[in-house]
DNA sequence: AACTTGACGAGGG
DNA sequence: CCCCTCGCCAAGT
C-alpha cells in the first residue's frame, strides 16, 4: 500500500468528503484515524491532488488551526475565504478555534486521539 | 545514490 | 506567540 495506489488516496478523499459544511479536520487527525500506513505528510501529499477529485479540500488545515496554502498554486487566502463563507471563523492571525470547528467521525474519540491540542 | 523540499506535527526555548 | 529542531515519508533534482 503506497501513496500512489488509487485505494490509498480514496480512503483519504472519502473521509474528507464526510466533513460537514462549516467544519474542518487536520492532516494529523486524518492520518491517525486512517491508521496503518498513513502519516500527516502522506495525507498532505495526497491532498495536493484533491482539487480534481470532487473533494472539499478547503476543510483540511494544519494542527495549528491555520491554512497551509501559502506557497501553492492556490491563490493566497483562498482557502480561508472559502471556509469563512461556510461559517468557520478565523482571528486576525489567520487561526481558527479547533475546539469549535474540528469535526470527528462517528466512533472516534477526540480526547484520546488528540490529547491537549486545543488550547 | 545523496540531498533538498514539502497542503505535517510535537516539543522546547 | 514566534522560531527552531527533529521525526516523518515521498518526490524531485
Amino acid at each position: 500500500m503506497n501513496v500512489n495506489d488509487k485505494a490509498y488516496k480514496e480512503k483519504v478523499y472519502e473521509l474528507v468528503r464526510q466533513i460537514p459544511v462549516g467544519h474542518v479536520m487536520t492532516y494529523g487527525q486524518i492520518a491517525t484515524i486512517l491508521g496503518e500506513g498513513y502519516t500527516p505528510r502522506t495525507v498532505g501529499y495526497v491532498m495536493h491532488a484533491a482539487e480534481t477529485e470532487n473533494v472539499p479540500w478547503q476543510r483540511v488545515i494544519n494542527s495549528q488551526g491555520k491554512c497551509s496554502t501559502g506557497r501553492l498554486t492556490i491563490p493566497m487566502n483562498l482557502q480561508q475565504q472559502m471556509l469563512e463563507q461556510e461559517g468557520v471563523e478565523f482571528n486576525a492571525k489567520g487561526k481558527c478555534d479547533l475546539n469549535k470547528f474540528v469535526w470527528w467521525p462517528e466512533g472516534s474519540e477526540p480526547e484520546e486521539l488528540h490529547p491537549s491540542l486545543f488550547s
